[in-house]
DNA sequence: ATCGTTGCAAAACCTTTGCACCAAT
DNA sequence: ATTGGTGCAAAGGTTTTGCAACGAT
């Protein structure tokens, strides 16, 4: 999983730095959107330091090289977790729990660039995020409301 | 149109000031998602003065009341177009000219919101990025690898 | 040894808060 | 006249920039 994204870094010709390894473990440790200063207050956490802008100029190569995704909603970054993935990216994101569920689908993903060369756009990749309750907490609201 | 946010201010017990209507009807006039200080601007260039603390409350009040609607990814707000749109916003950002393109489409919409019901998730909204060529620019790079 | 990366300081932005004055009802 | 709304000053956050020093290759 780490070893996955060290090999993208590599092979786009990036160095393996202390920073960046320690940014993609919190990614990789975290389940939910976590902003450059939460990274910080994480790392911090474990006696470790990054200068603030380290960490921005880490999540911004970690973006560029799909490895990671930005949530400008959840004021967060997250980790890529289908990162080789054709160029599709599908996220739903709980408001109860915060928690991110990646996933793919080839027939929305087709009819989205069909719709898209149907007004001559030609897509190279595209995002997408889905807000909402994901079932546990969807039940819980029920049960509030009772 | 501008009408009709009078109307909903109103009804709710909200005084209609000359900052709010003039906040109003930037929105209904700007077509794509503008910030609290890019509306400073747009009045600016009418020769018209707001305090940038005045759109942010202005904004605050209008997203409350569901008459605008705040697209992060996009940094800026949104007139709501009240229909059963709402919720759902896709967008095709063009890597070449960097045109922003804001569309609808009640098919695919309906399928993304089917598939997270299939595993157990209640969509709220959604938004959509797709990144790529307009017909113009893929044009242009095809001249060019001639 | 080289060149990409990092850390620091500081600037530039963006957003919010508190309070006195103003104006829509 | 009342009460909510606005403008101002200032604070608090977030993100970016320039540059010297460092370290992965």
């Amino acid at each position: 999983m780490i070893q996955d994204s060290i090999q993208v870094l590599r092979a786009q010709g990036h160095k393996v730095t202390r920073p960046r390894l320690q940014v993609i473990e919190i990614l990789s440790k975290v389940q939910k959107p976590v902003s450059a200063y939460e990274i910080q207050d994480l790392l911090r956490q474990q006696g470790k330091y990054l200068n603030h802008v380290t960490i921005y100029r880490v999540l911004e190569l970690l973006c560029h090289l799909k490895l990671a995704h930005n949530l400008p909603s959840e004021k967060g970054f997250t980790k890529c977790t289908l990162g080789s993935m054709e160029g599709c990216h599908r996220f739903m994101i709980c408001h109860g729990c915060g928690a991110i569920n990646e996933y793919v689908d080839d027939k929305i993903c087709r009819s989205e660039k069909k719709i898209a060369r149907g007004i001559g756009f030609y897509t190279k990749y595209h995002i997408s995020e889905s807000y909402g309750l994901c079932s546990d907490c969807y039940k819980g609201e029920l049960a509030e409301n009772v």
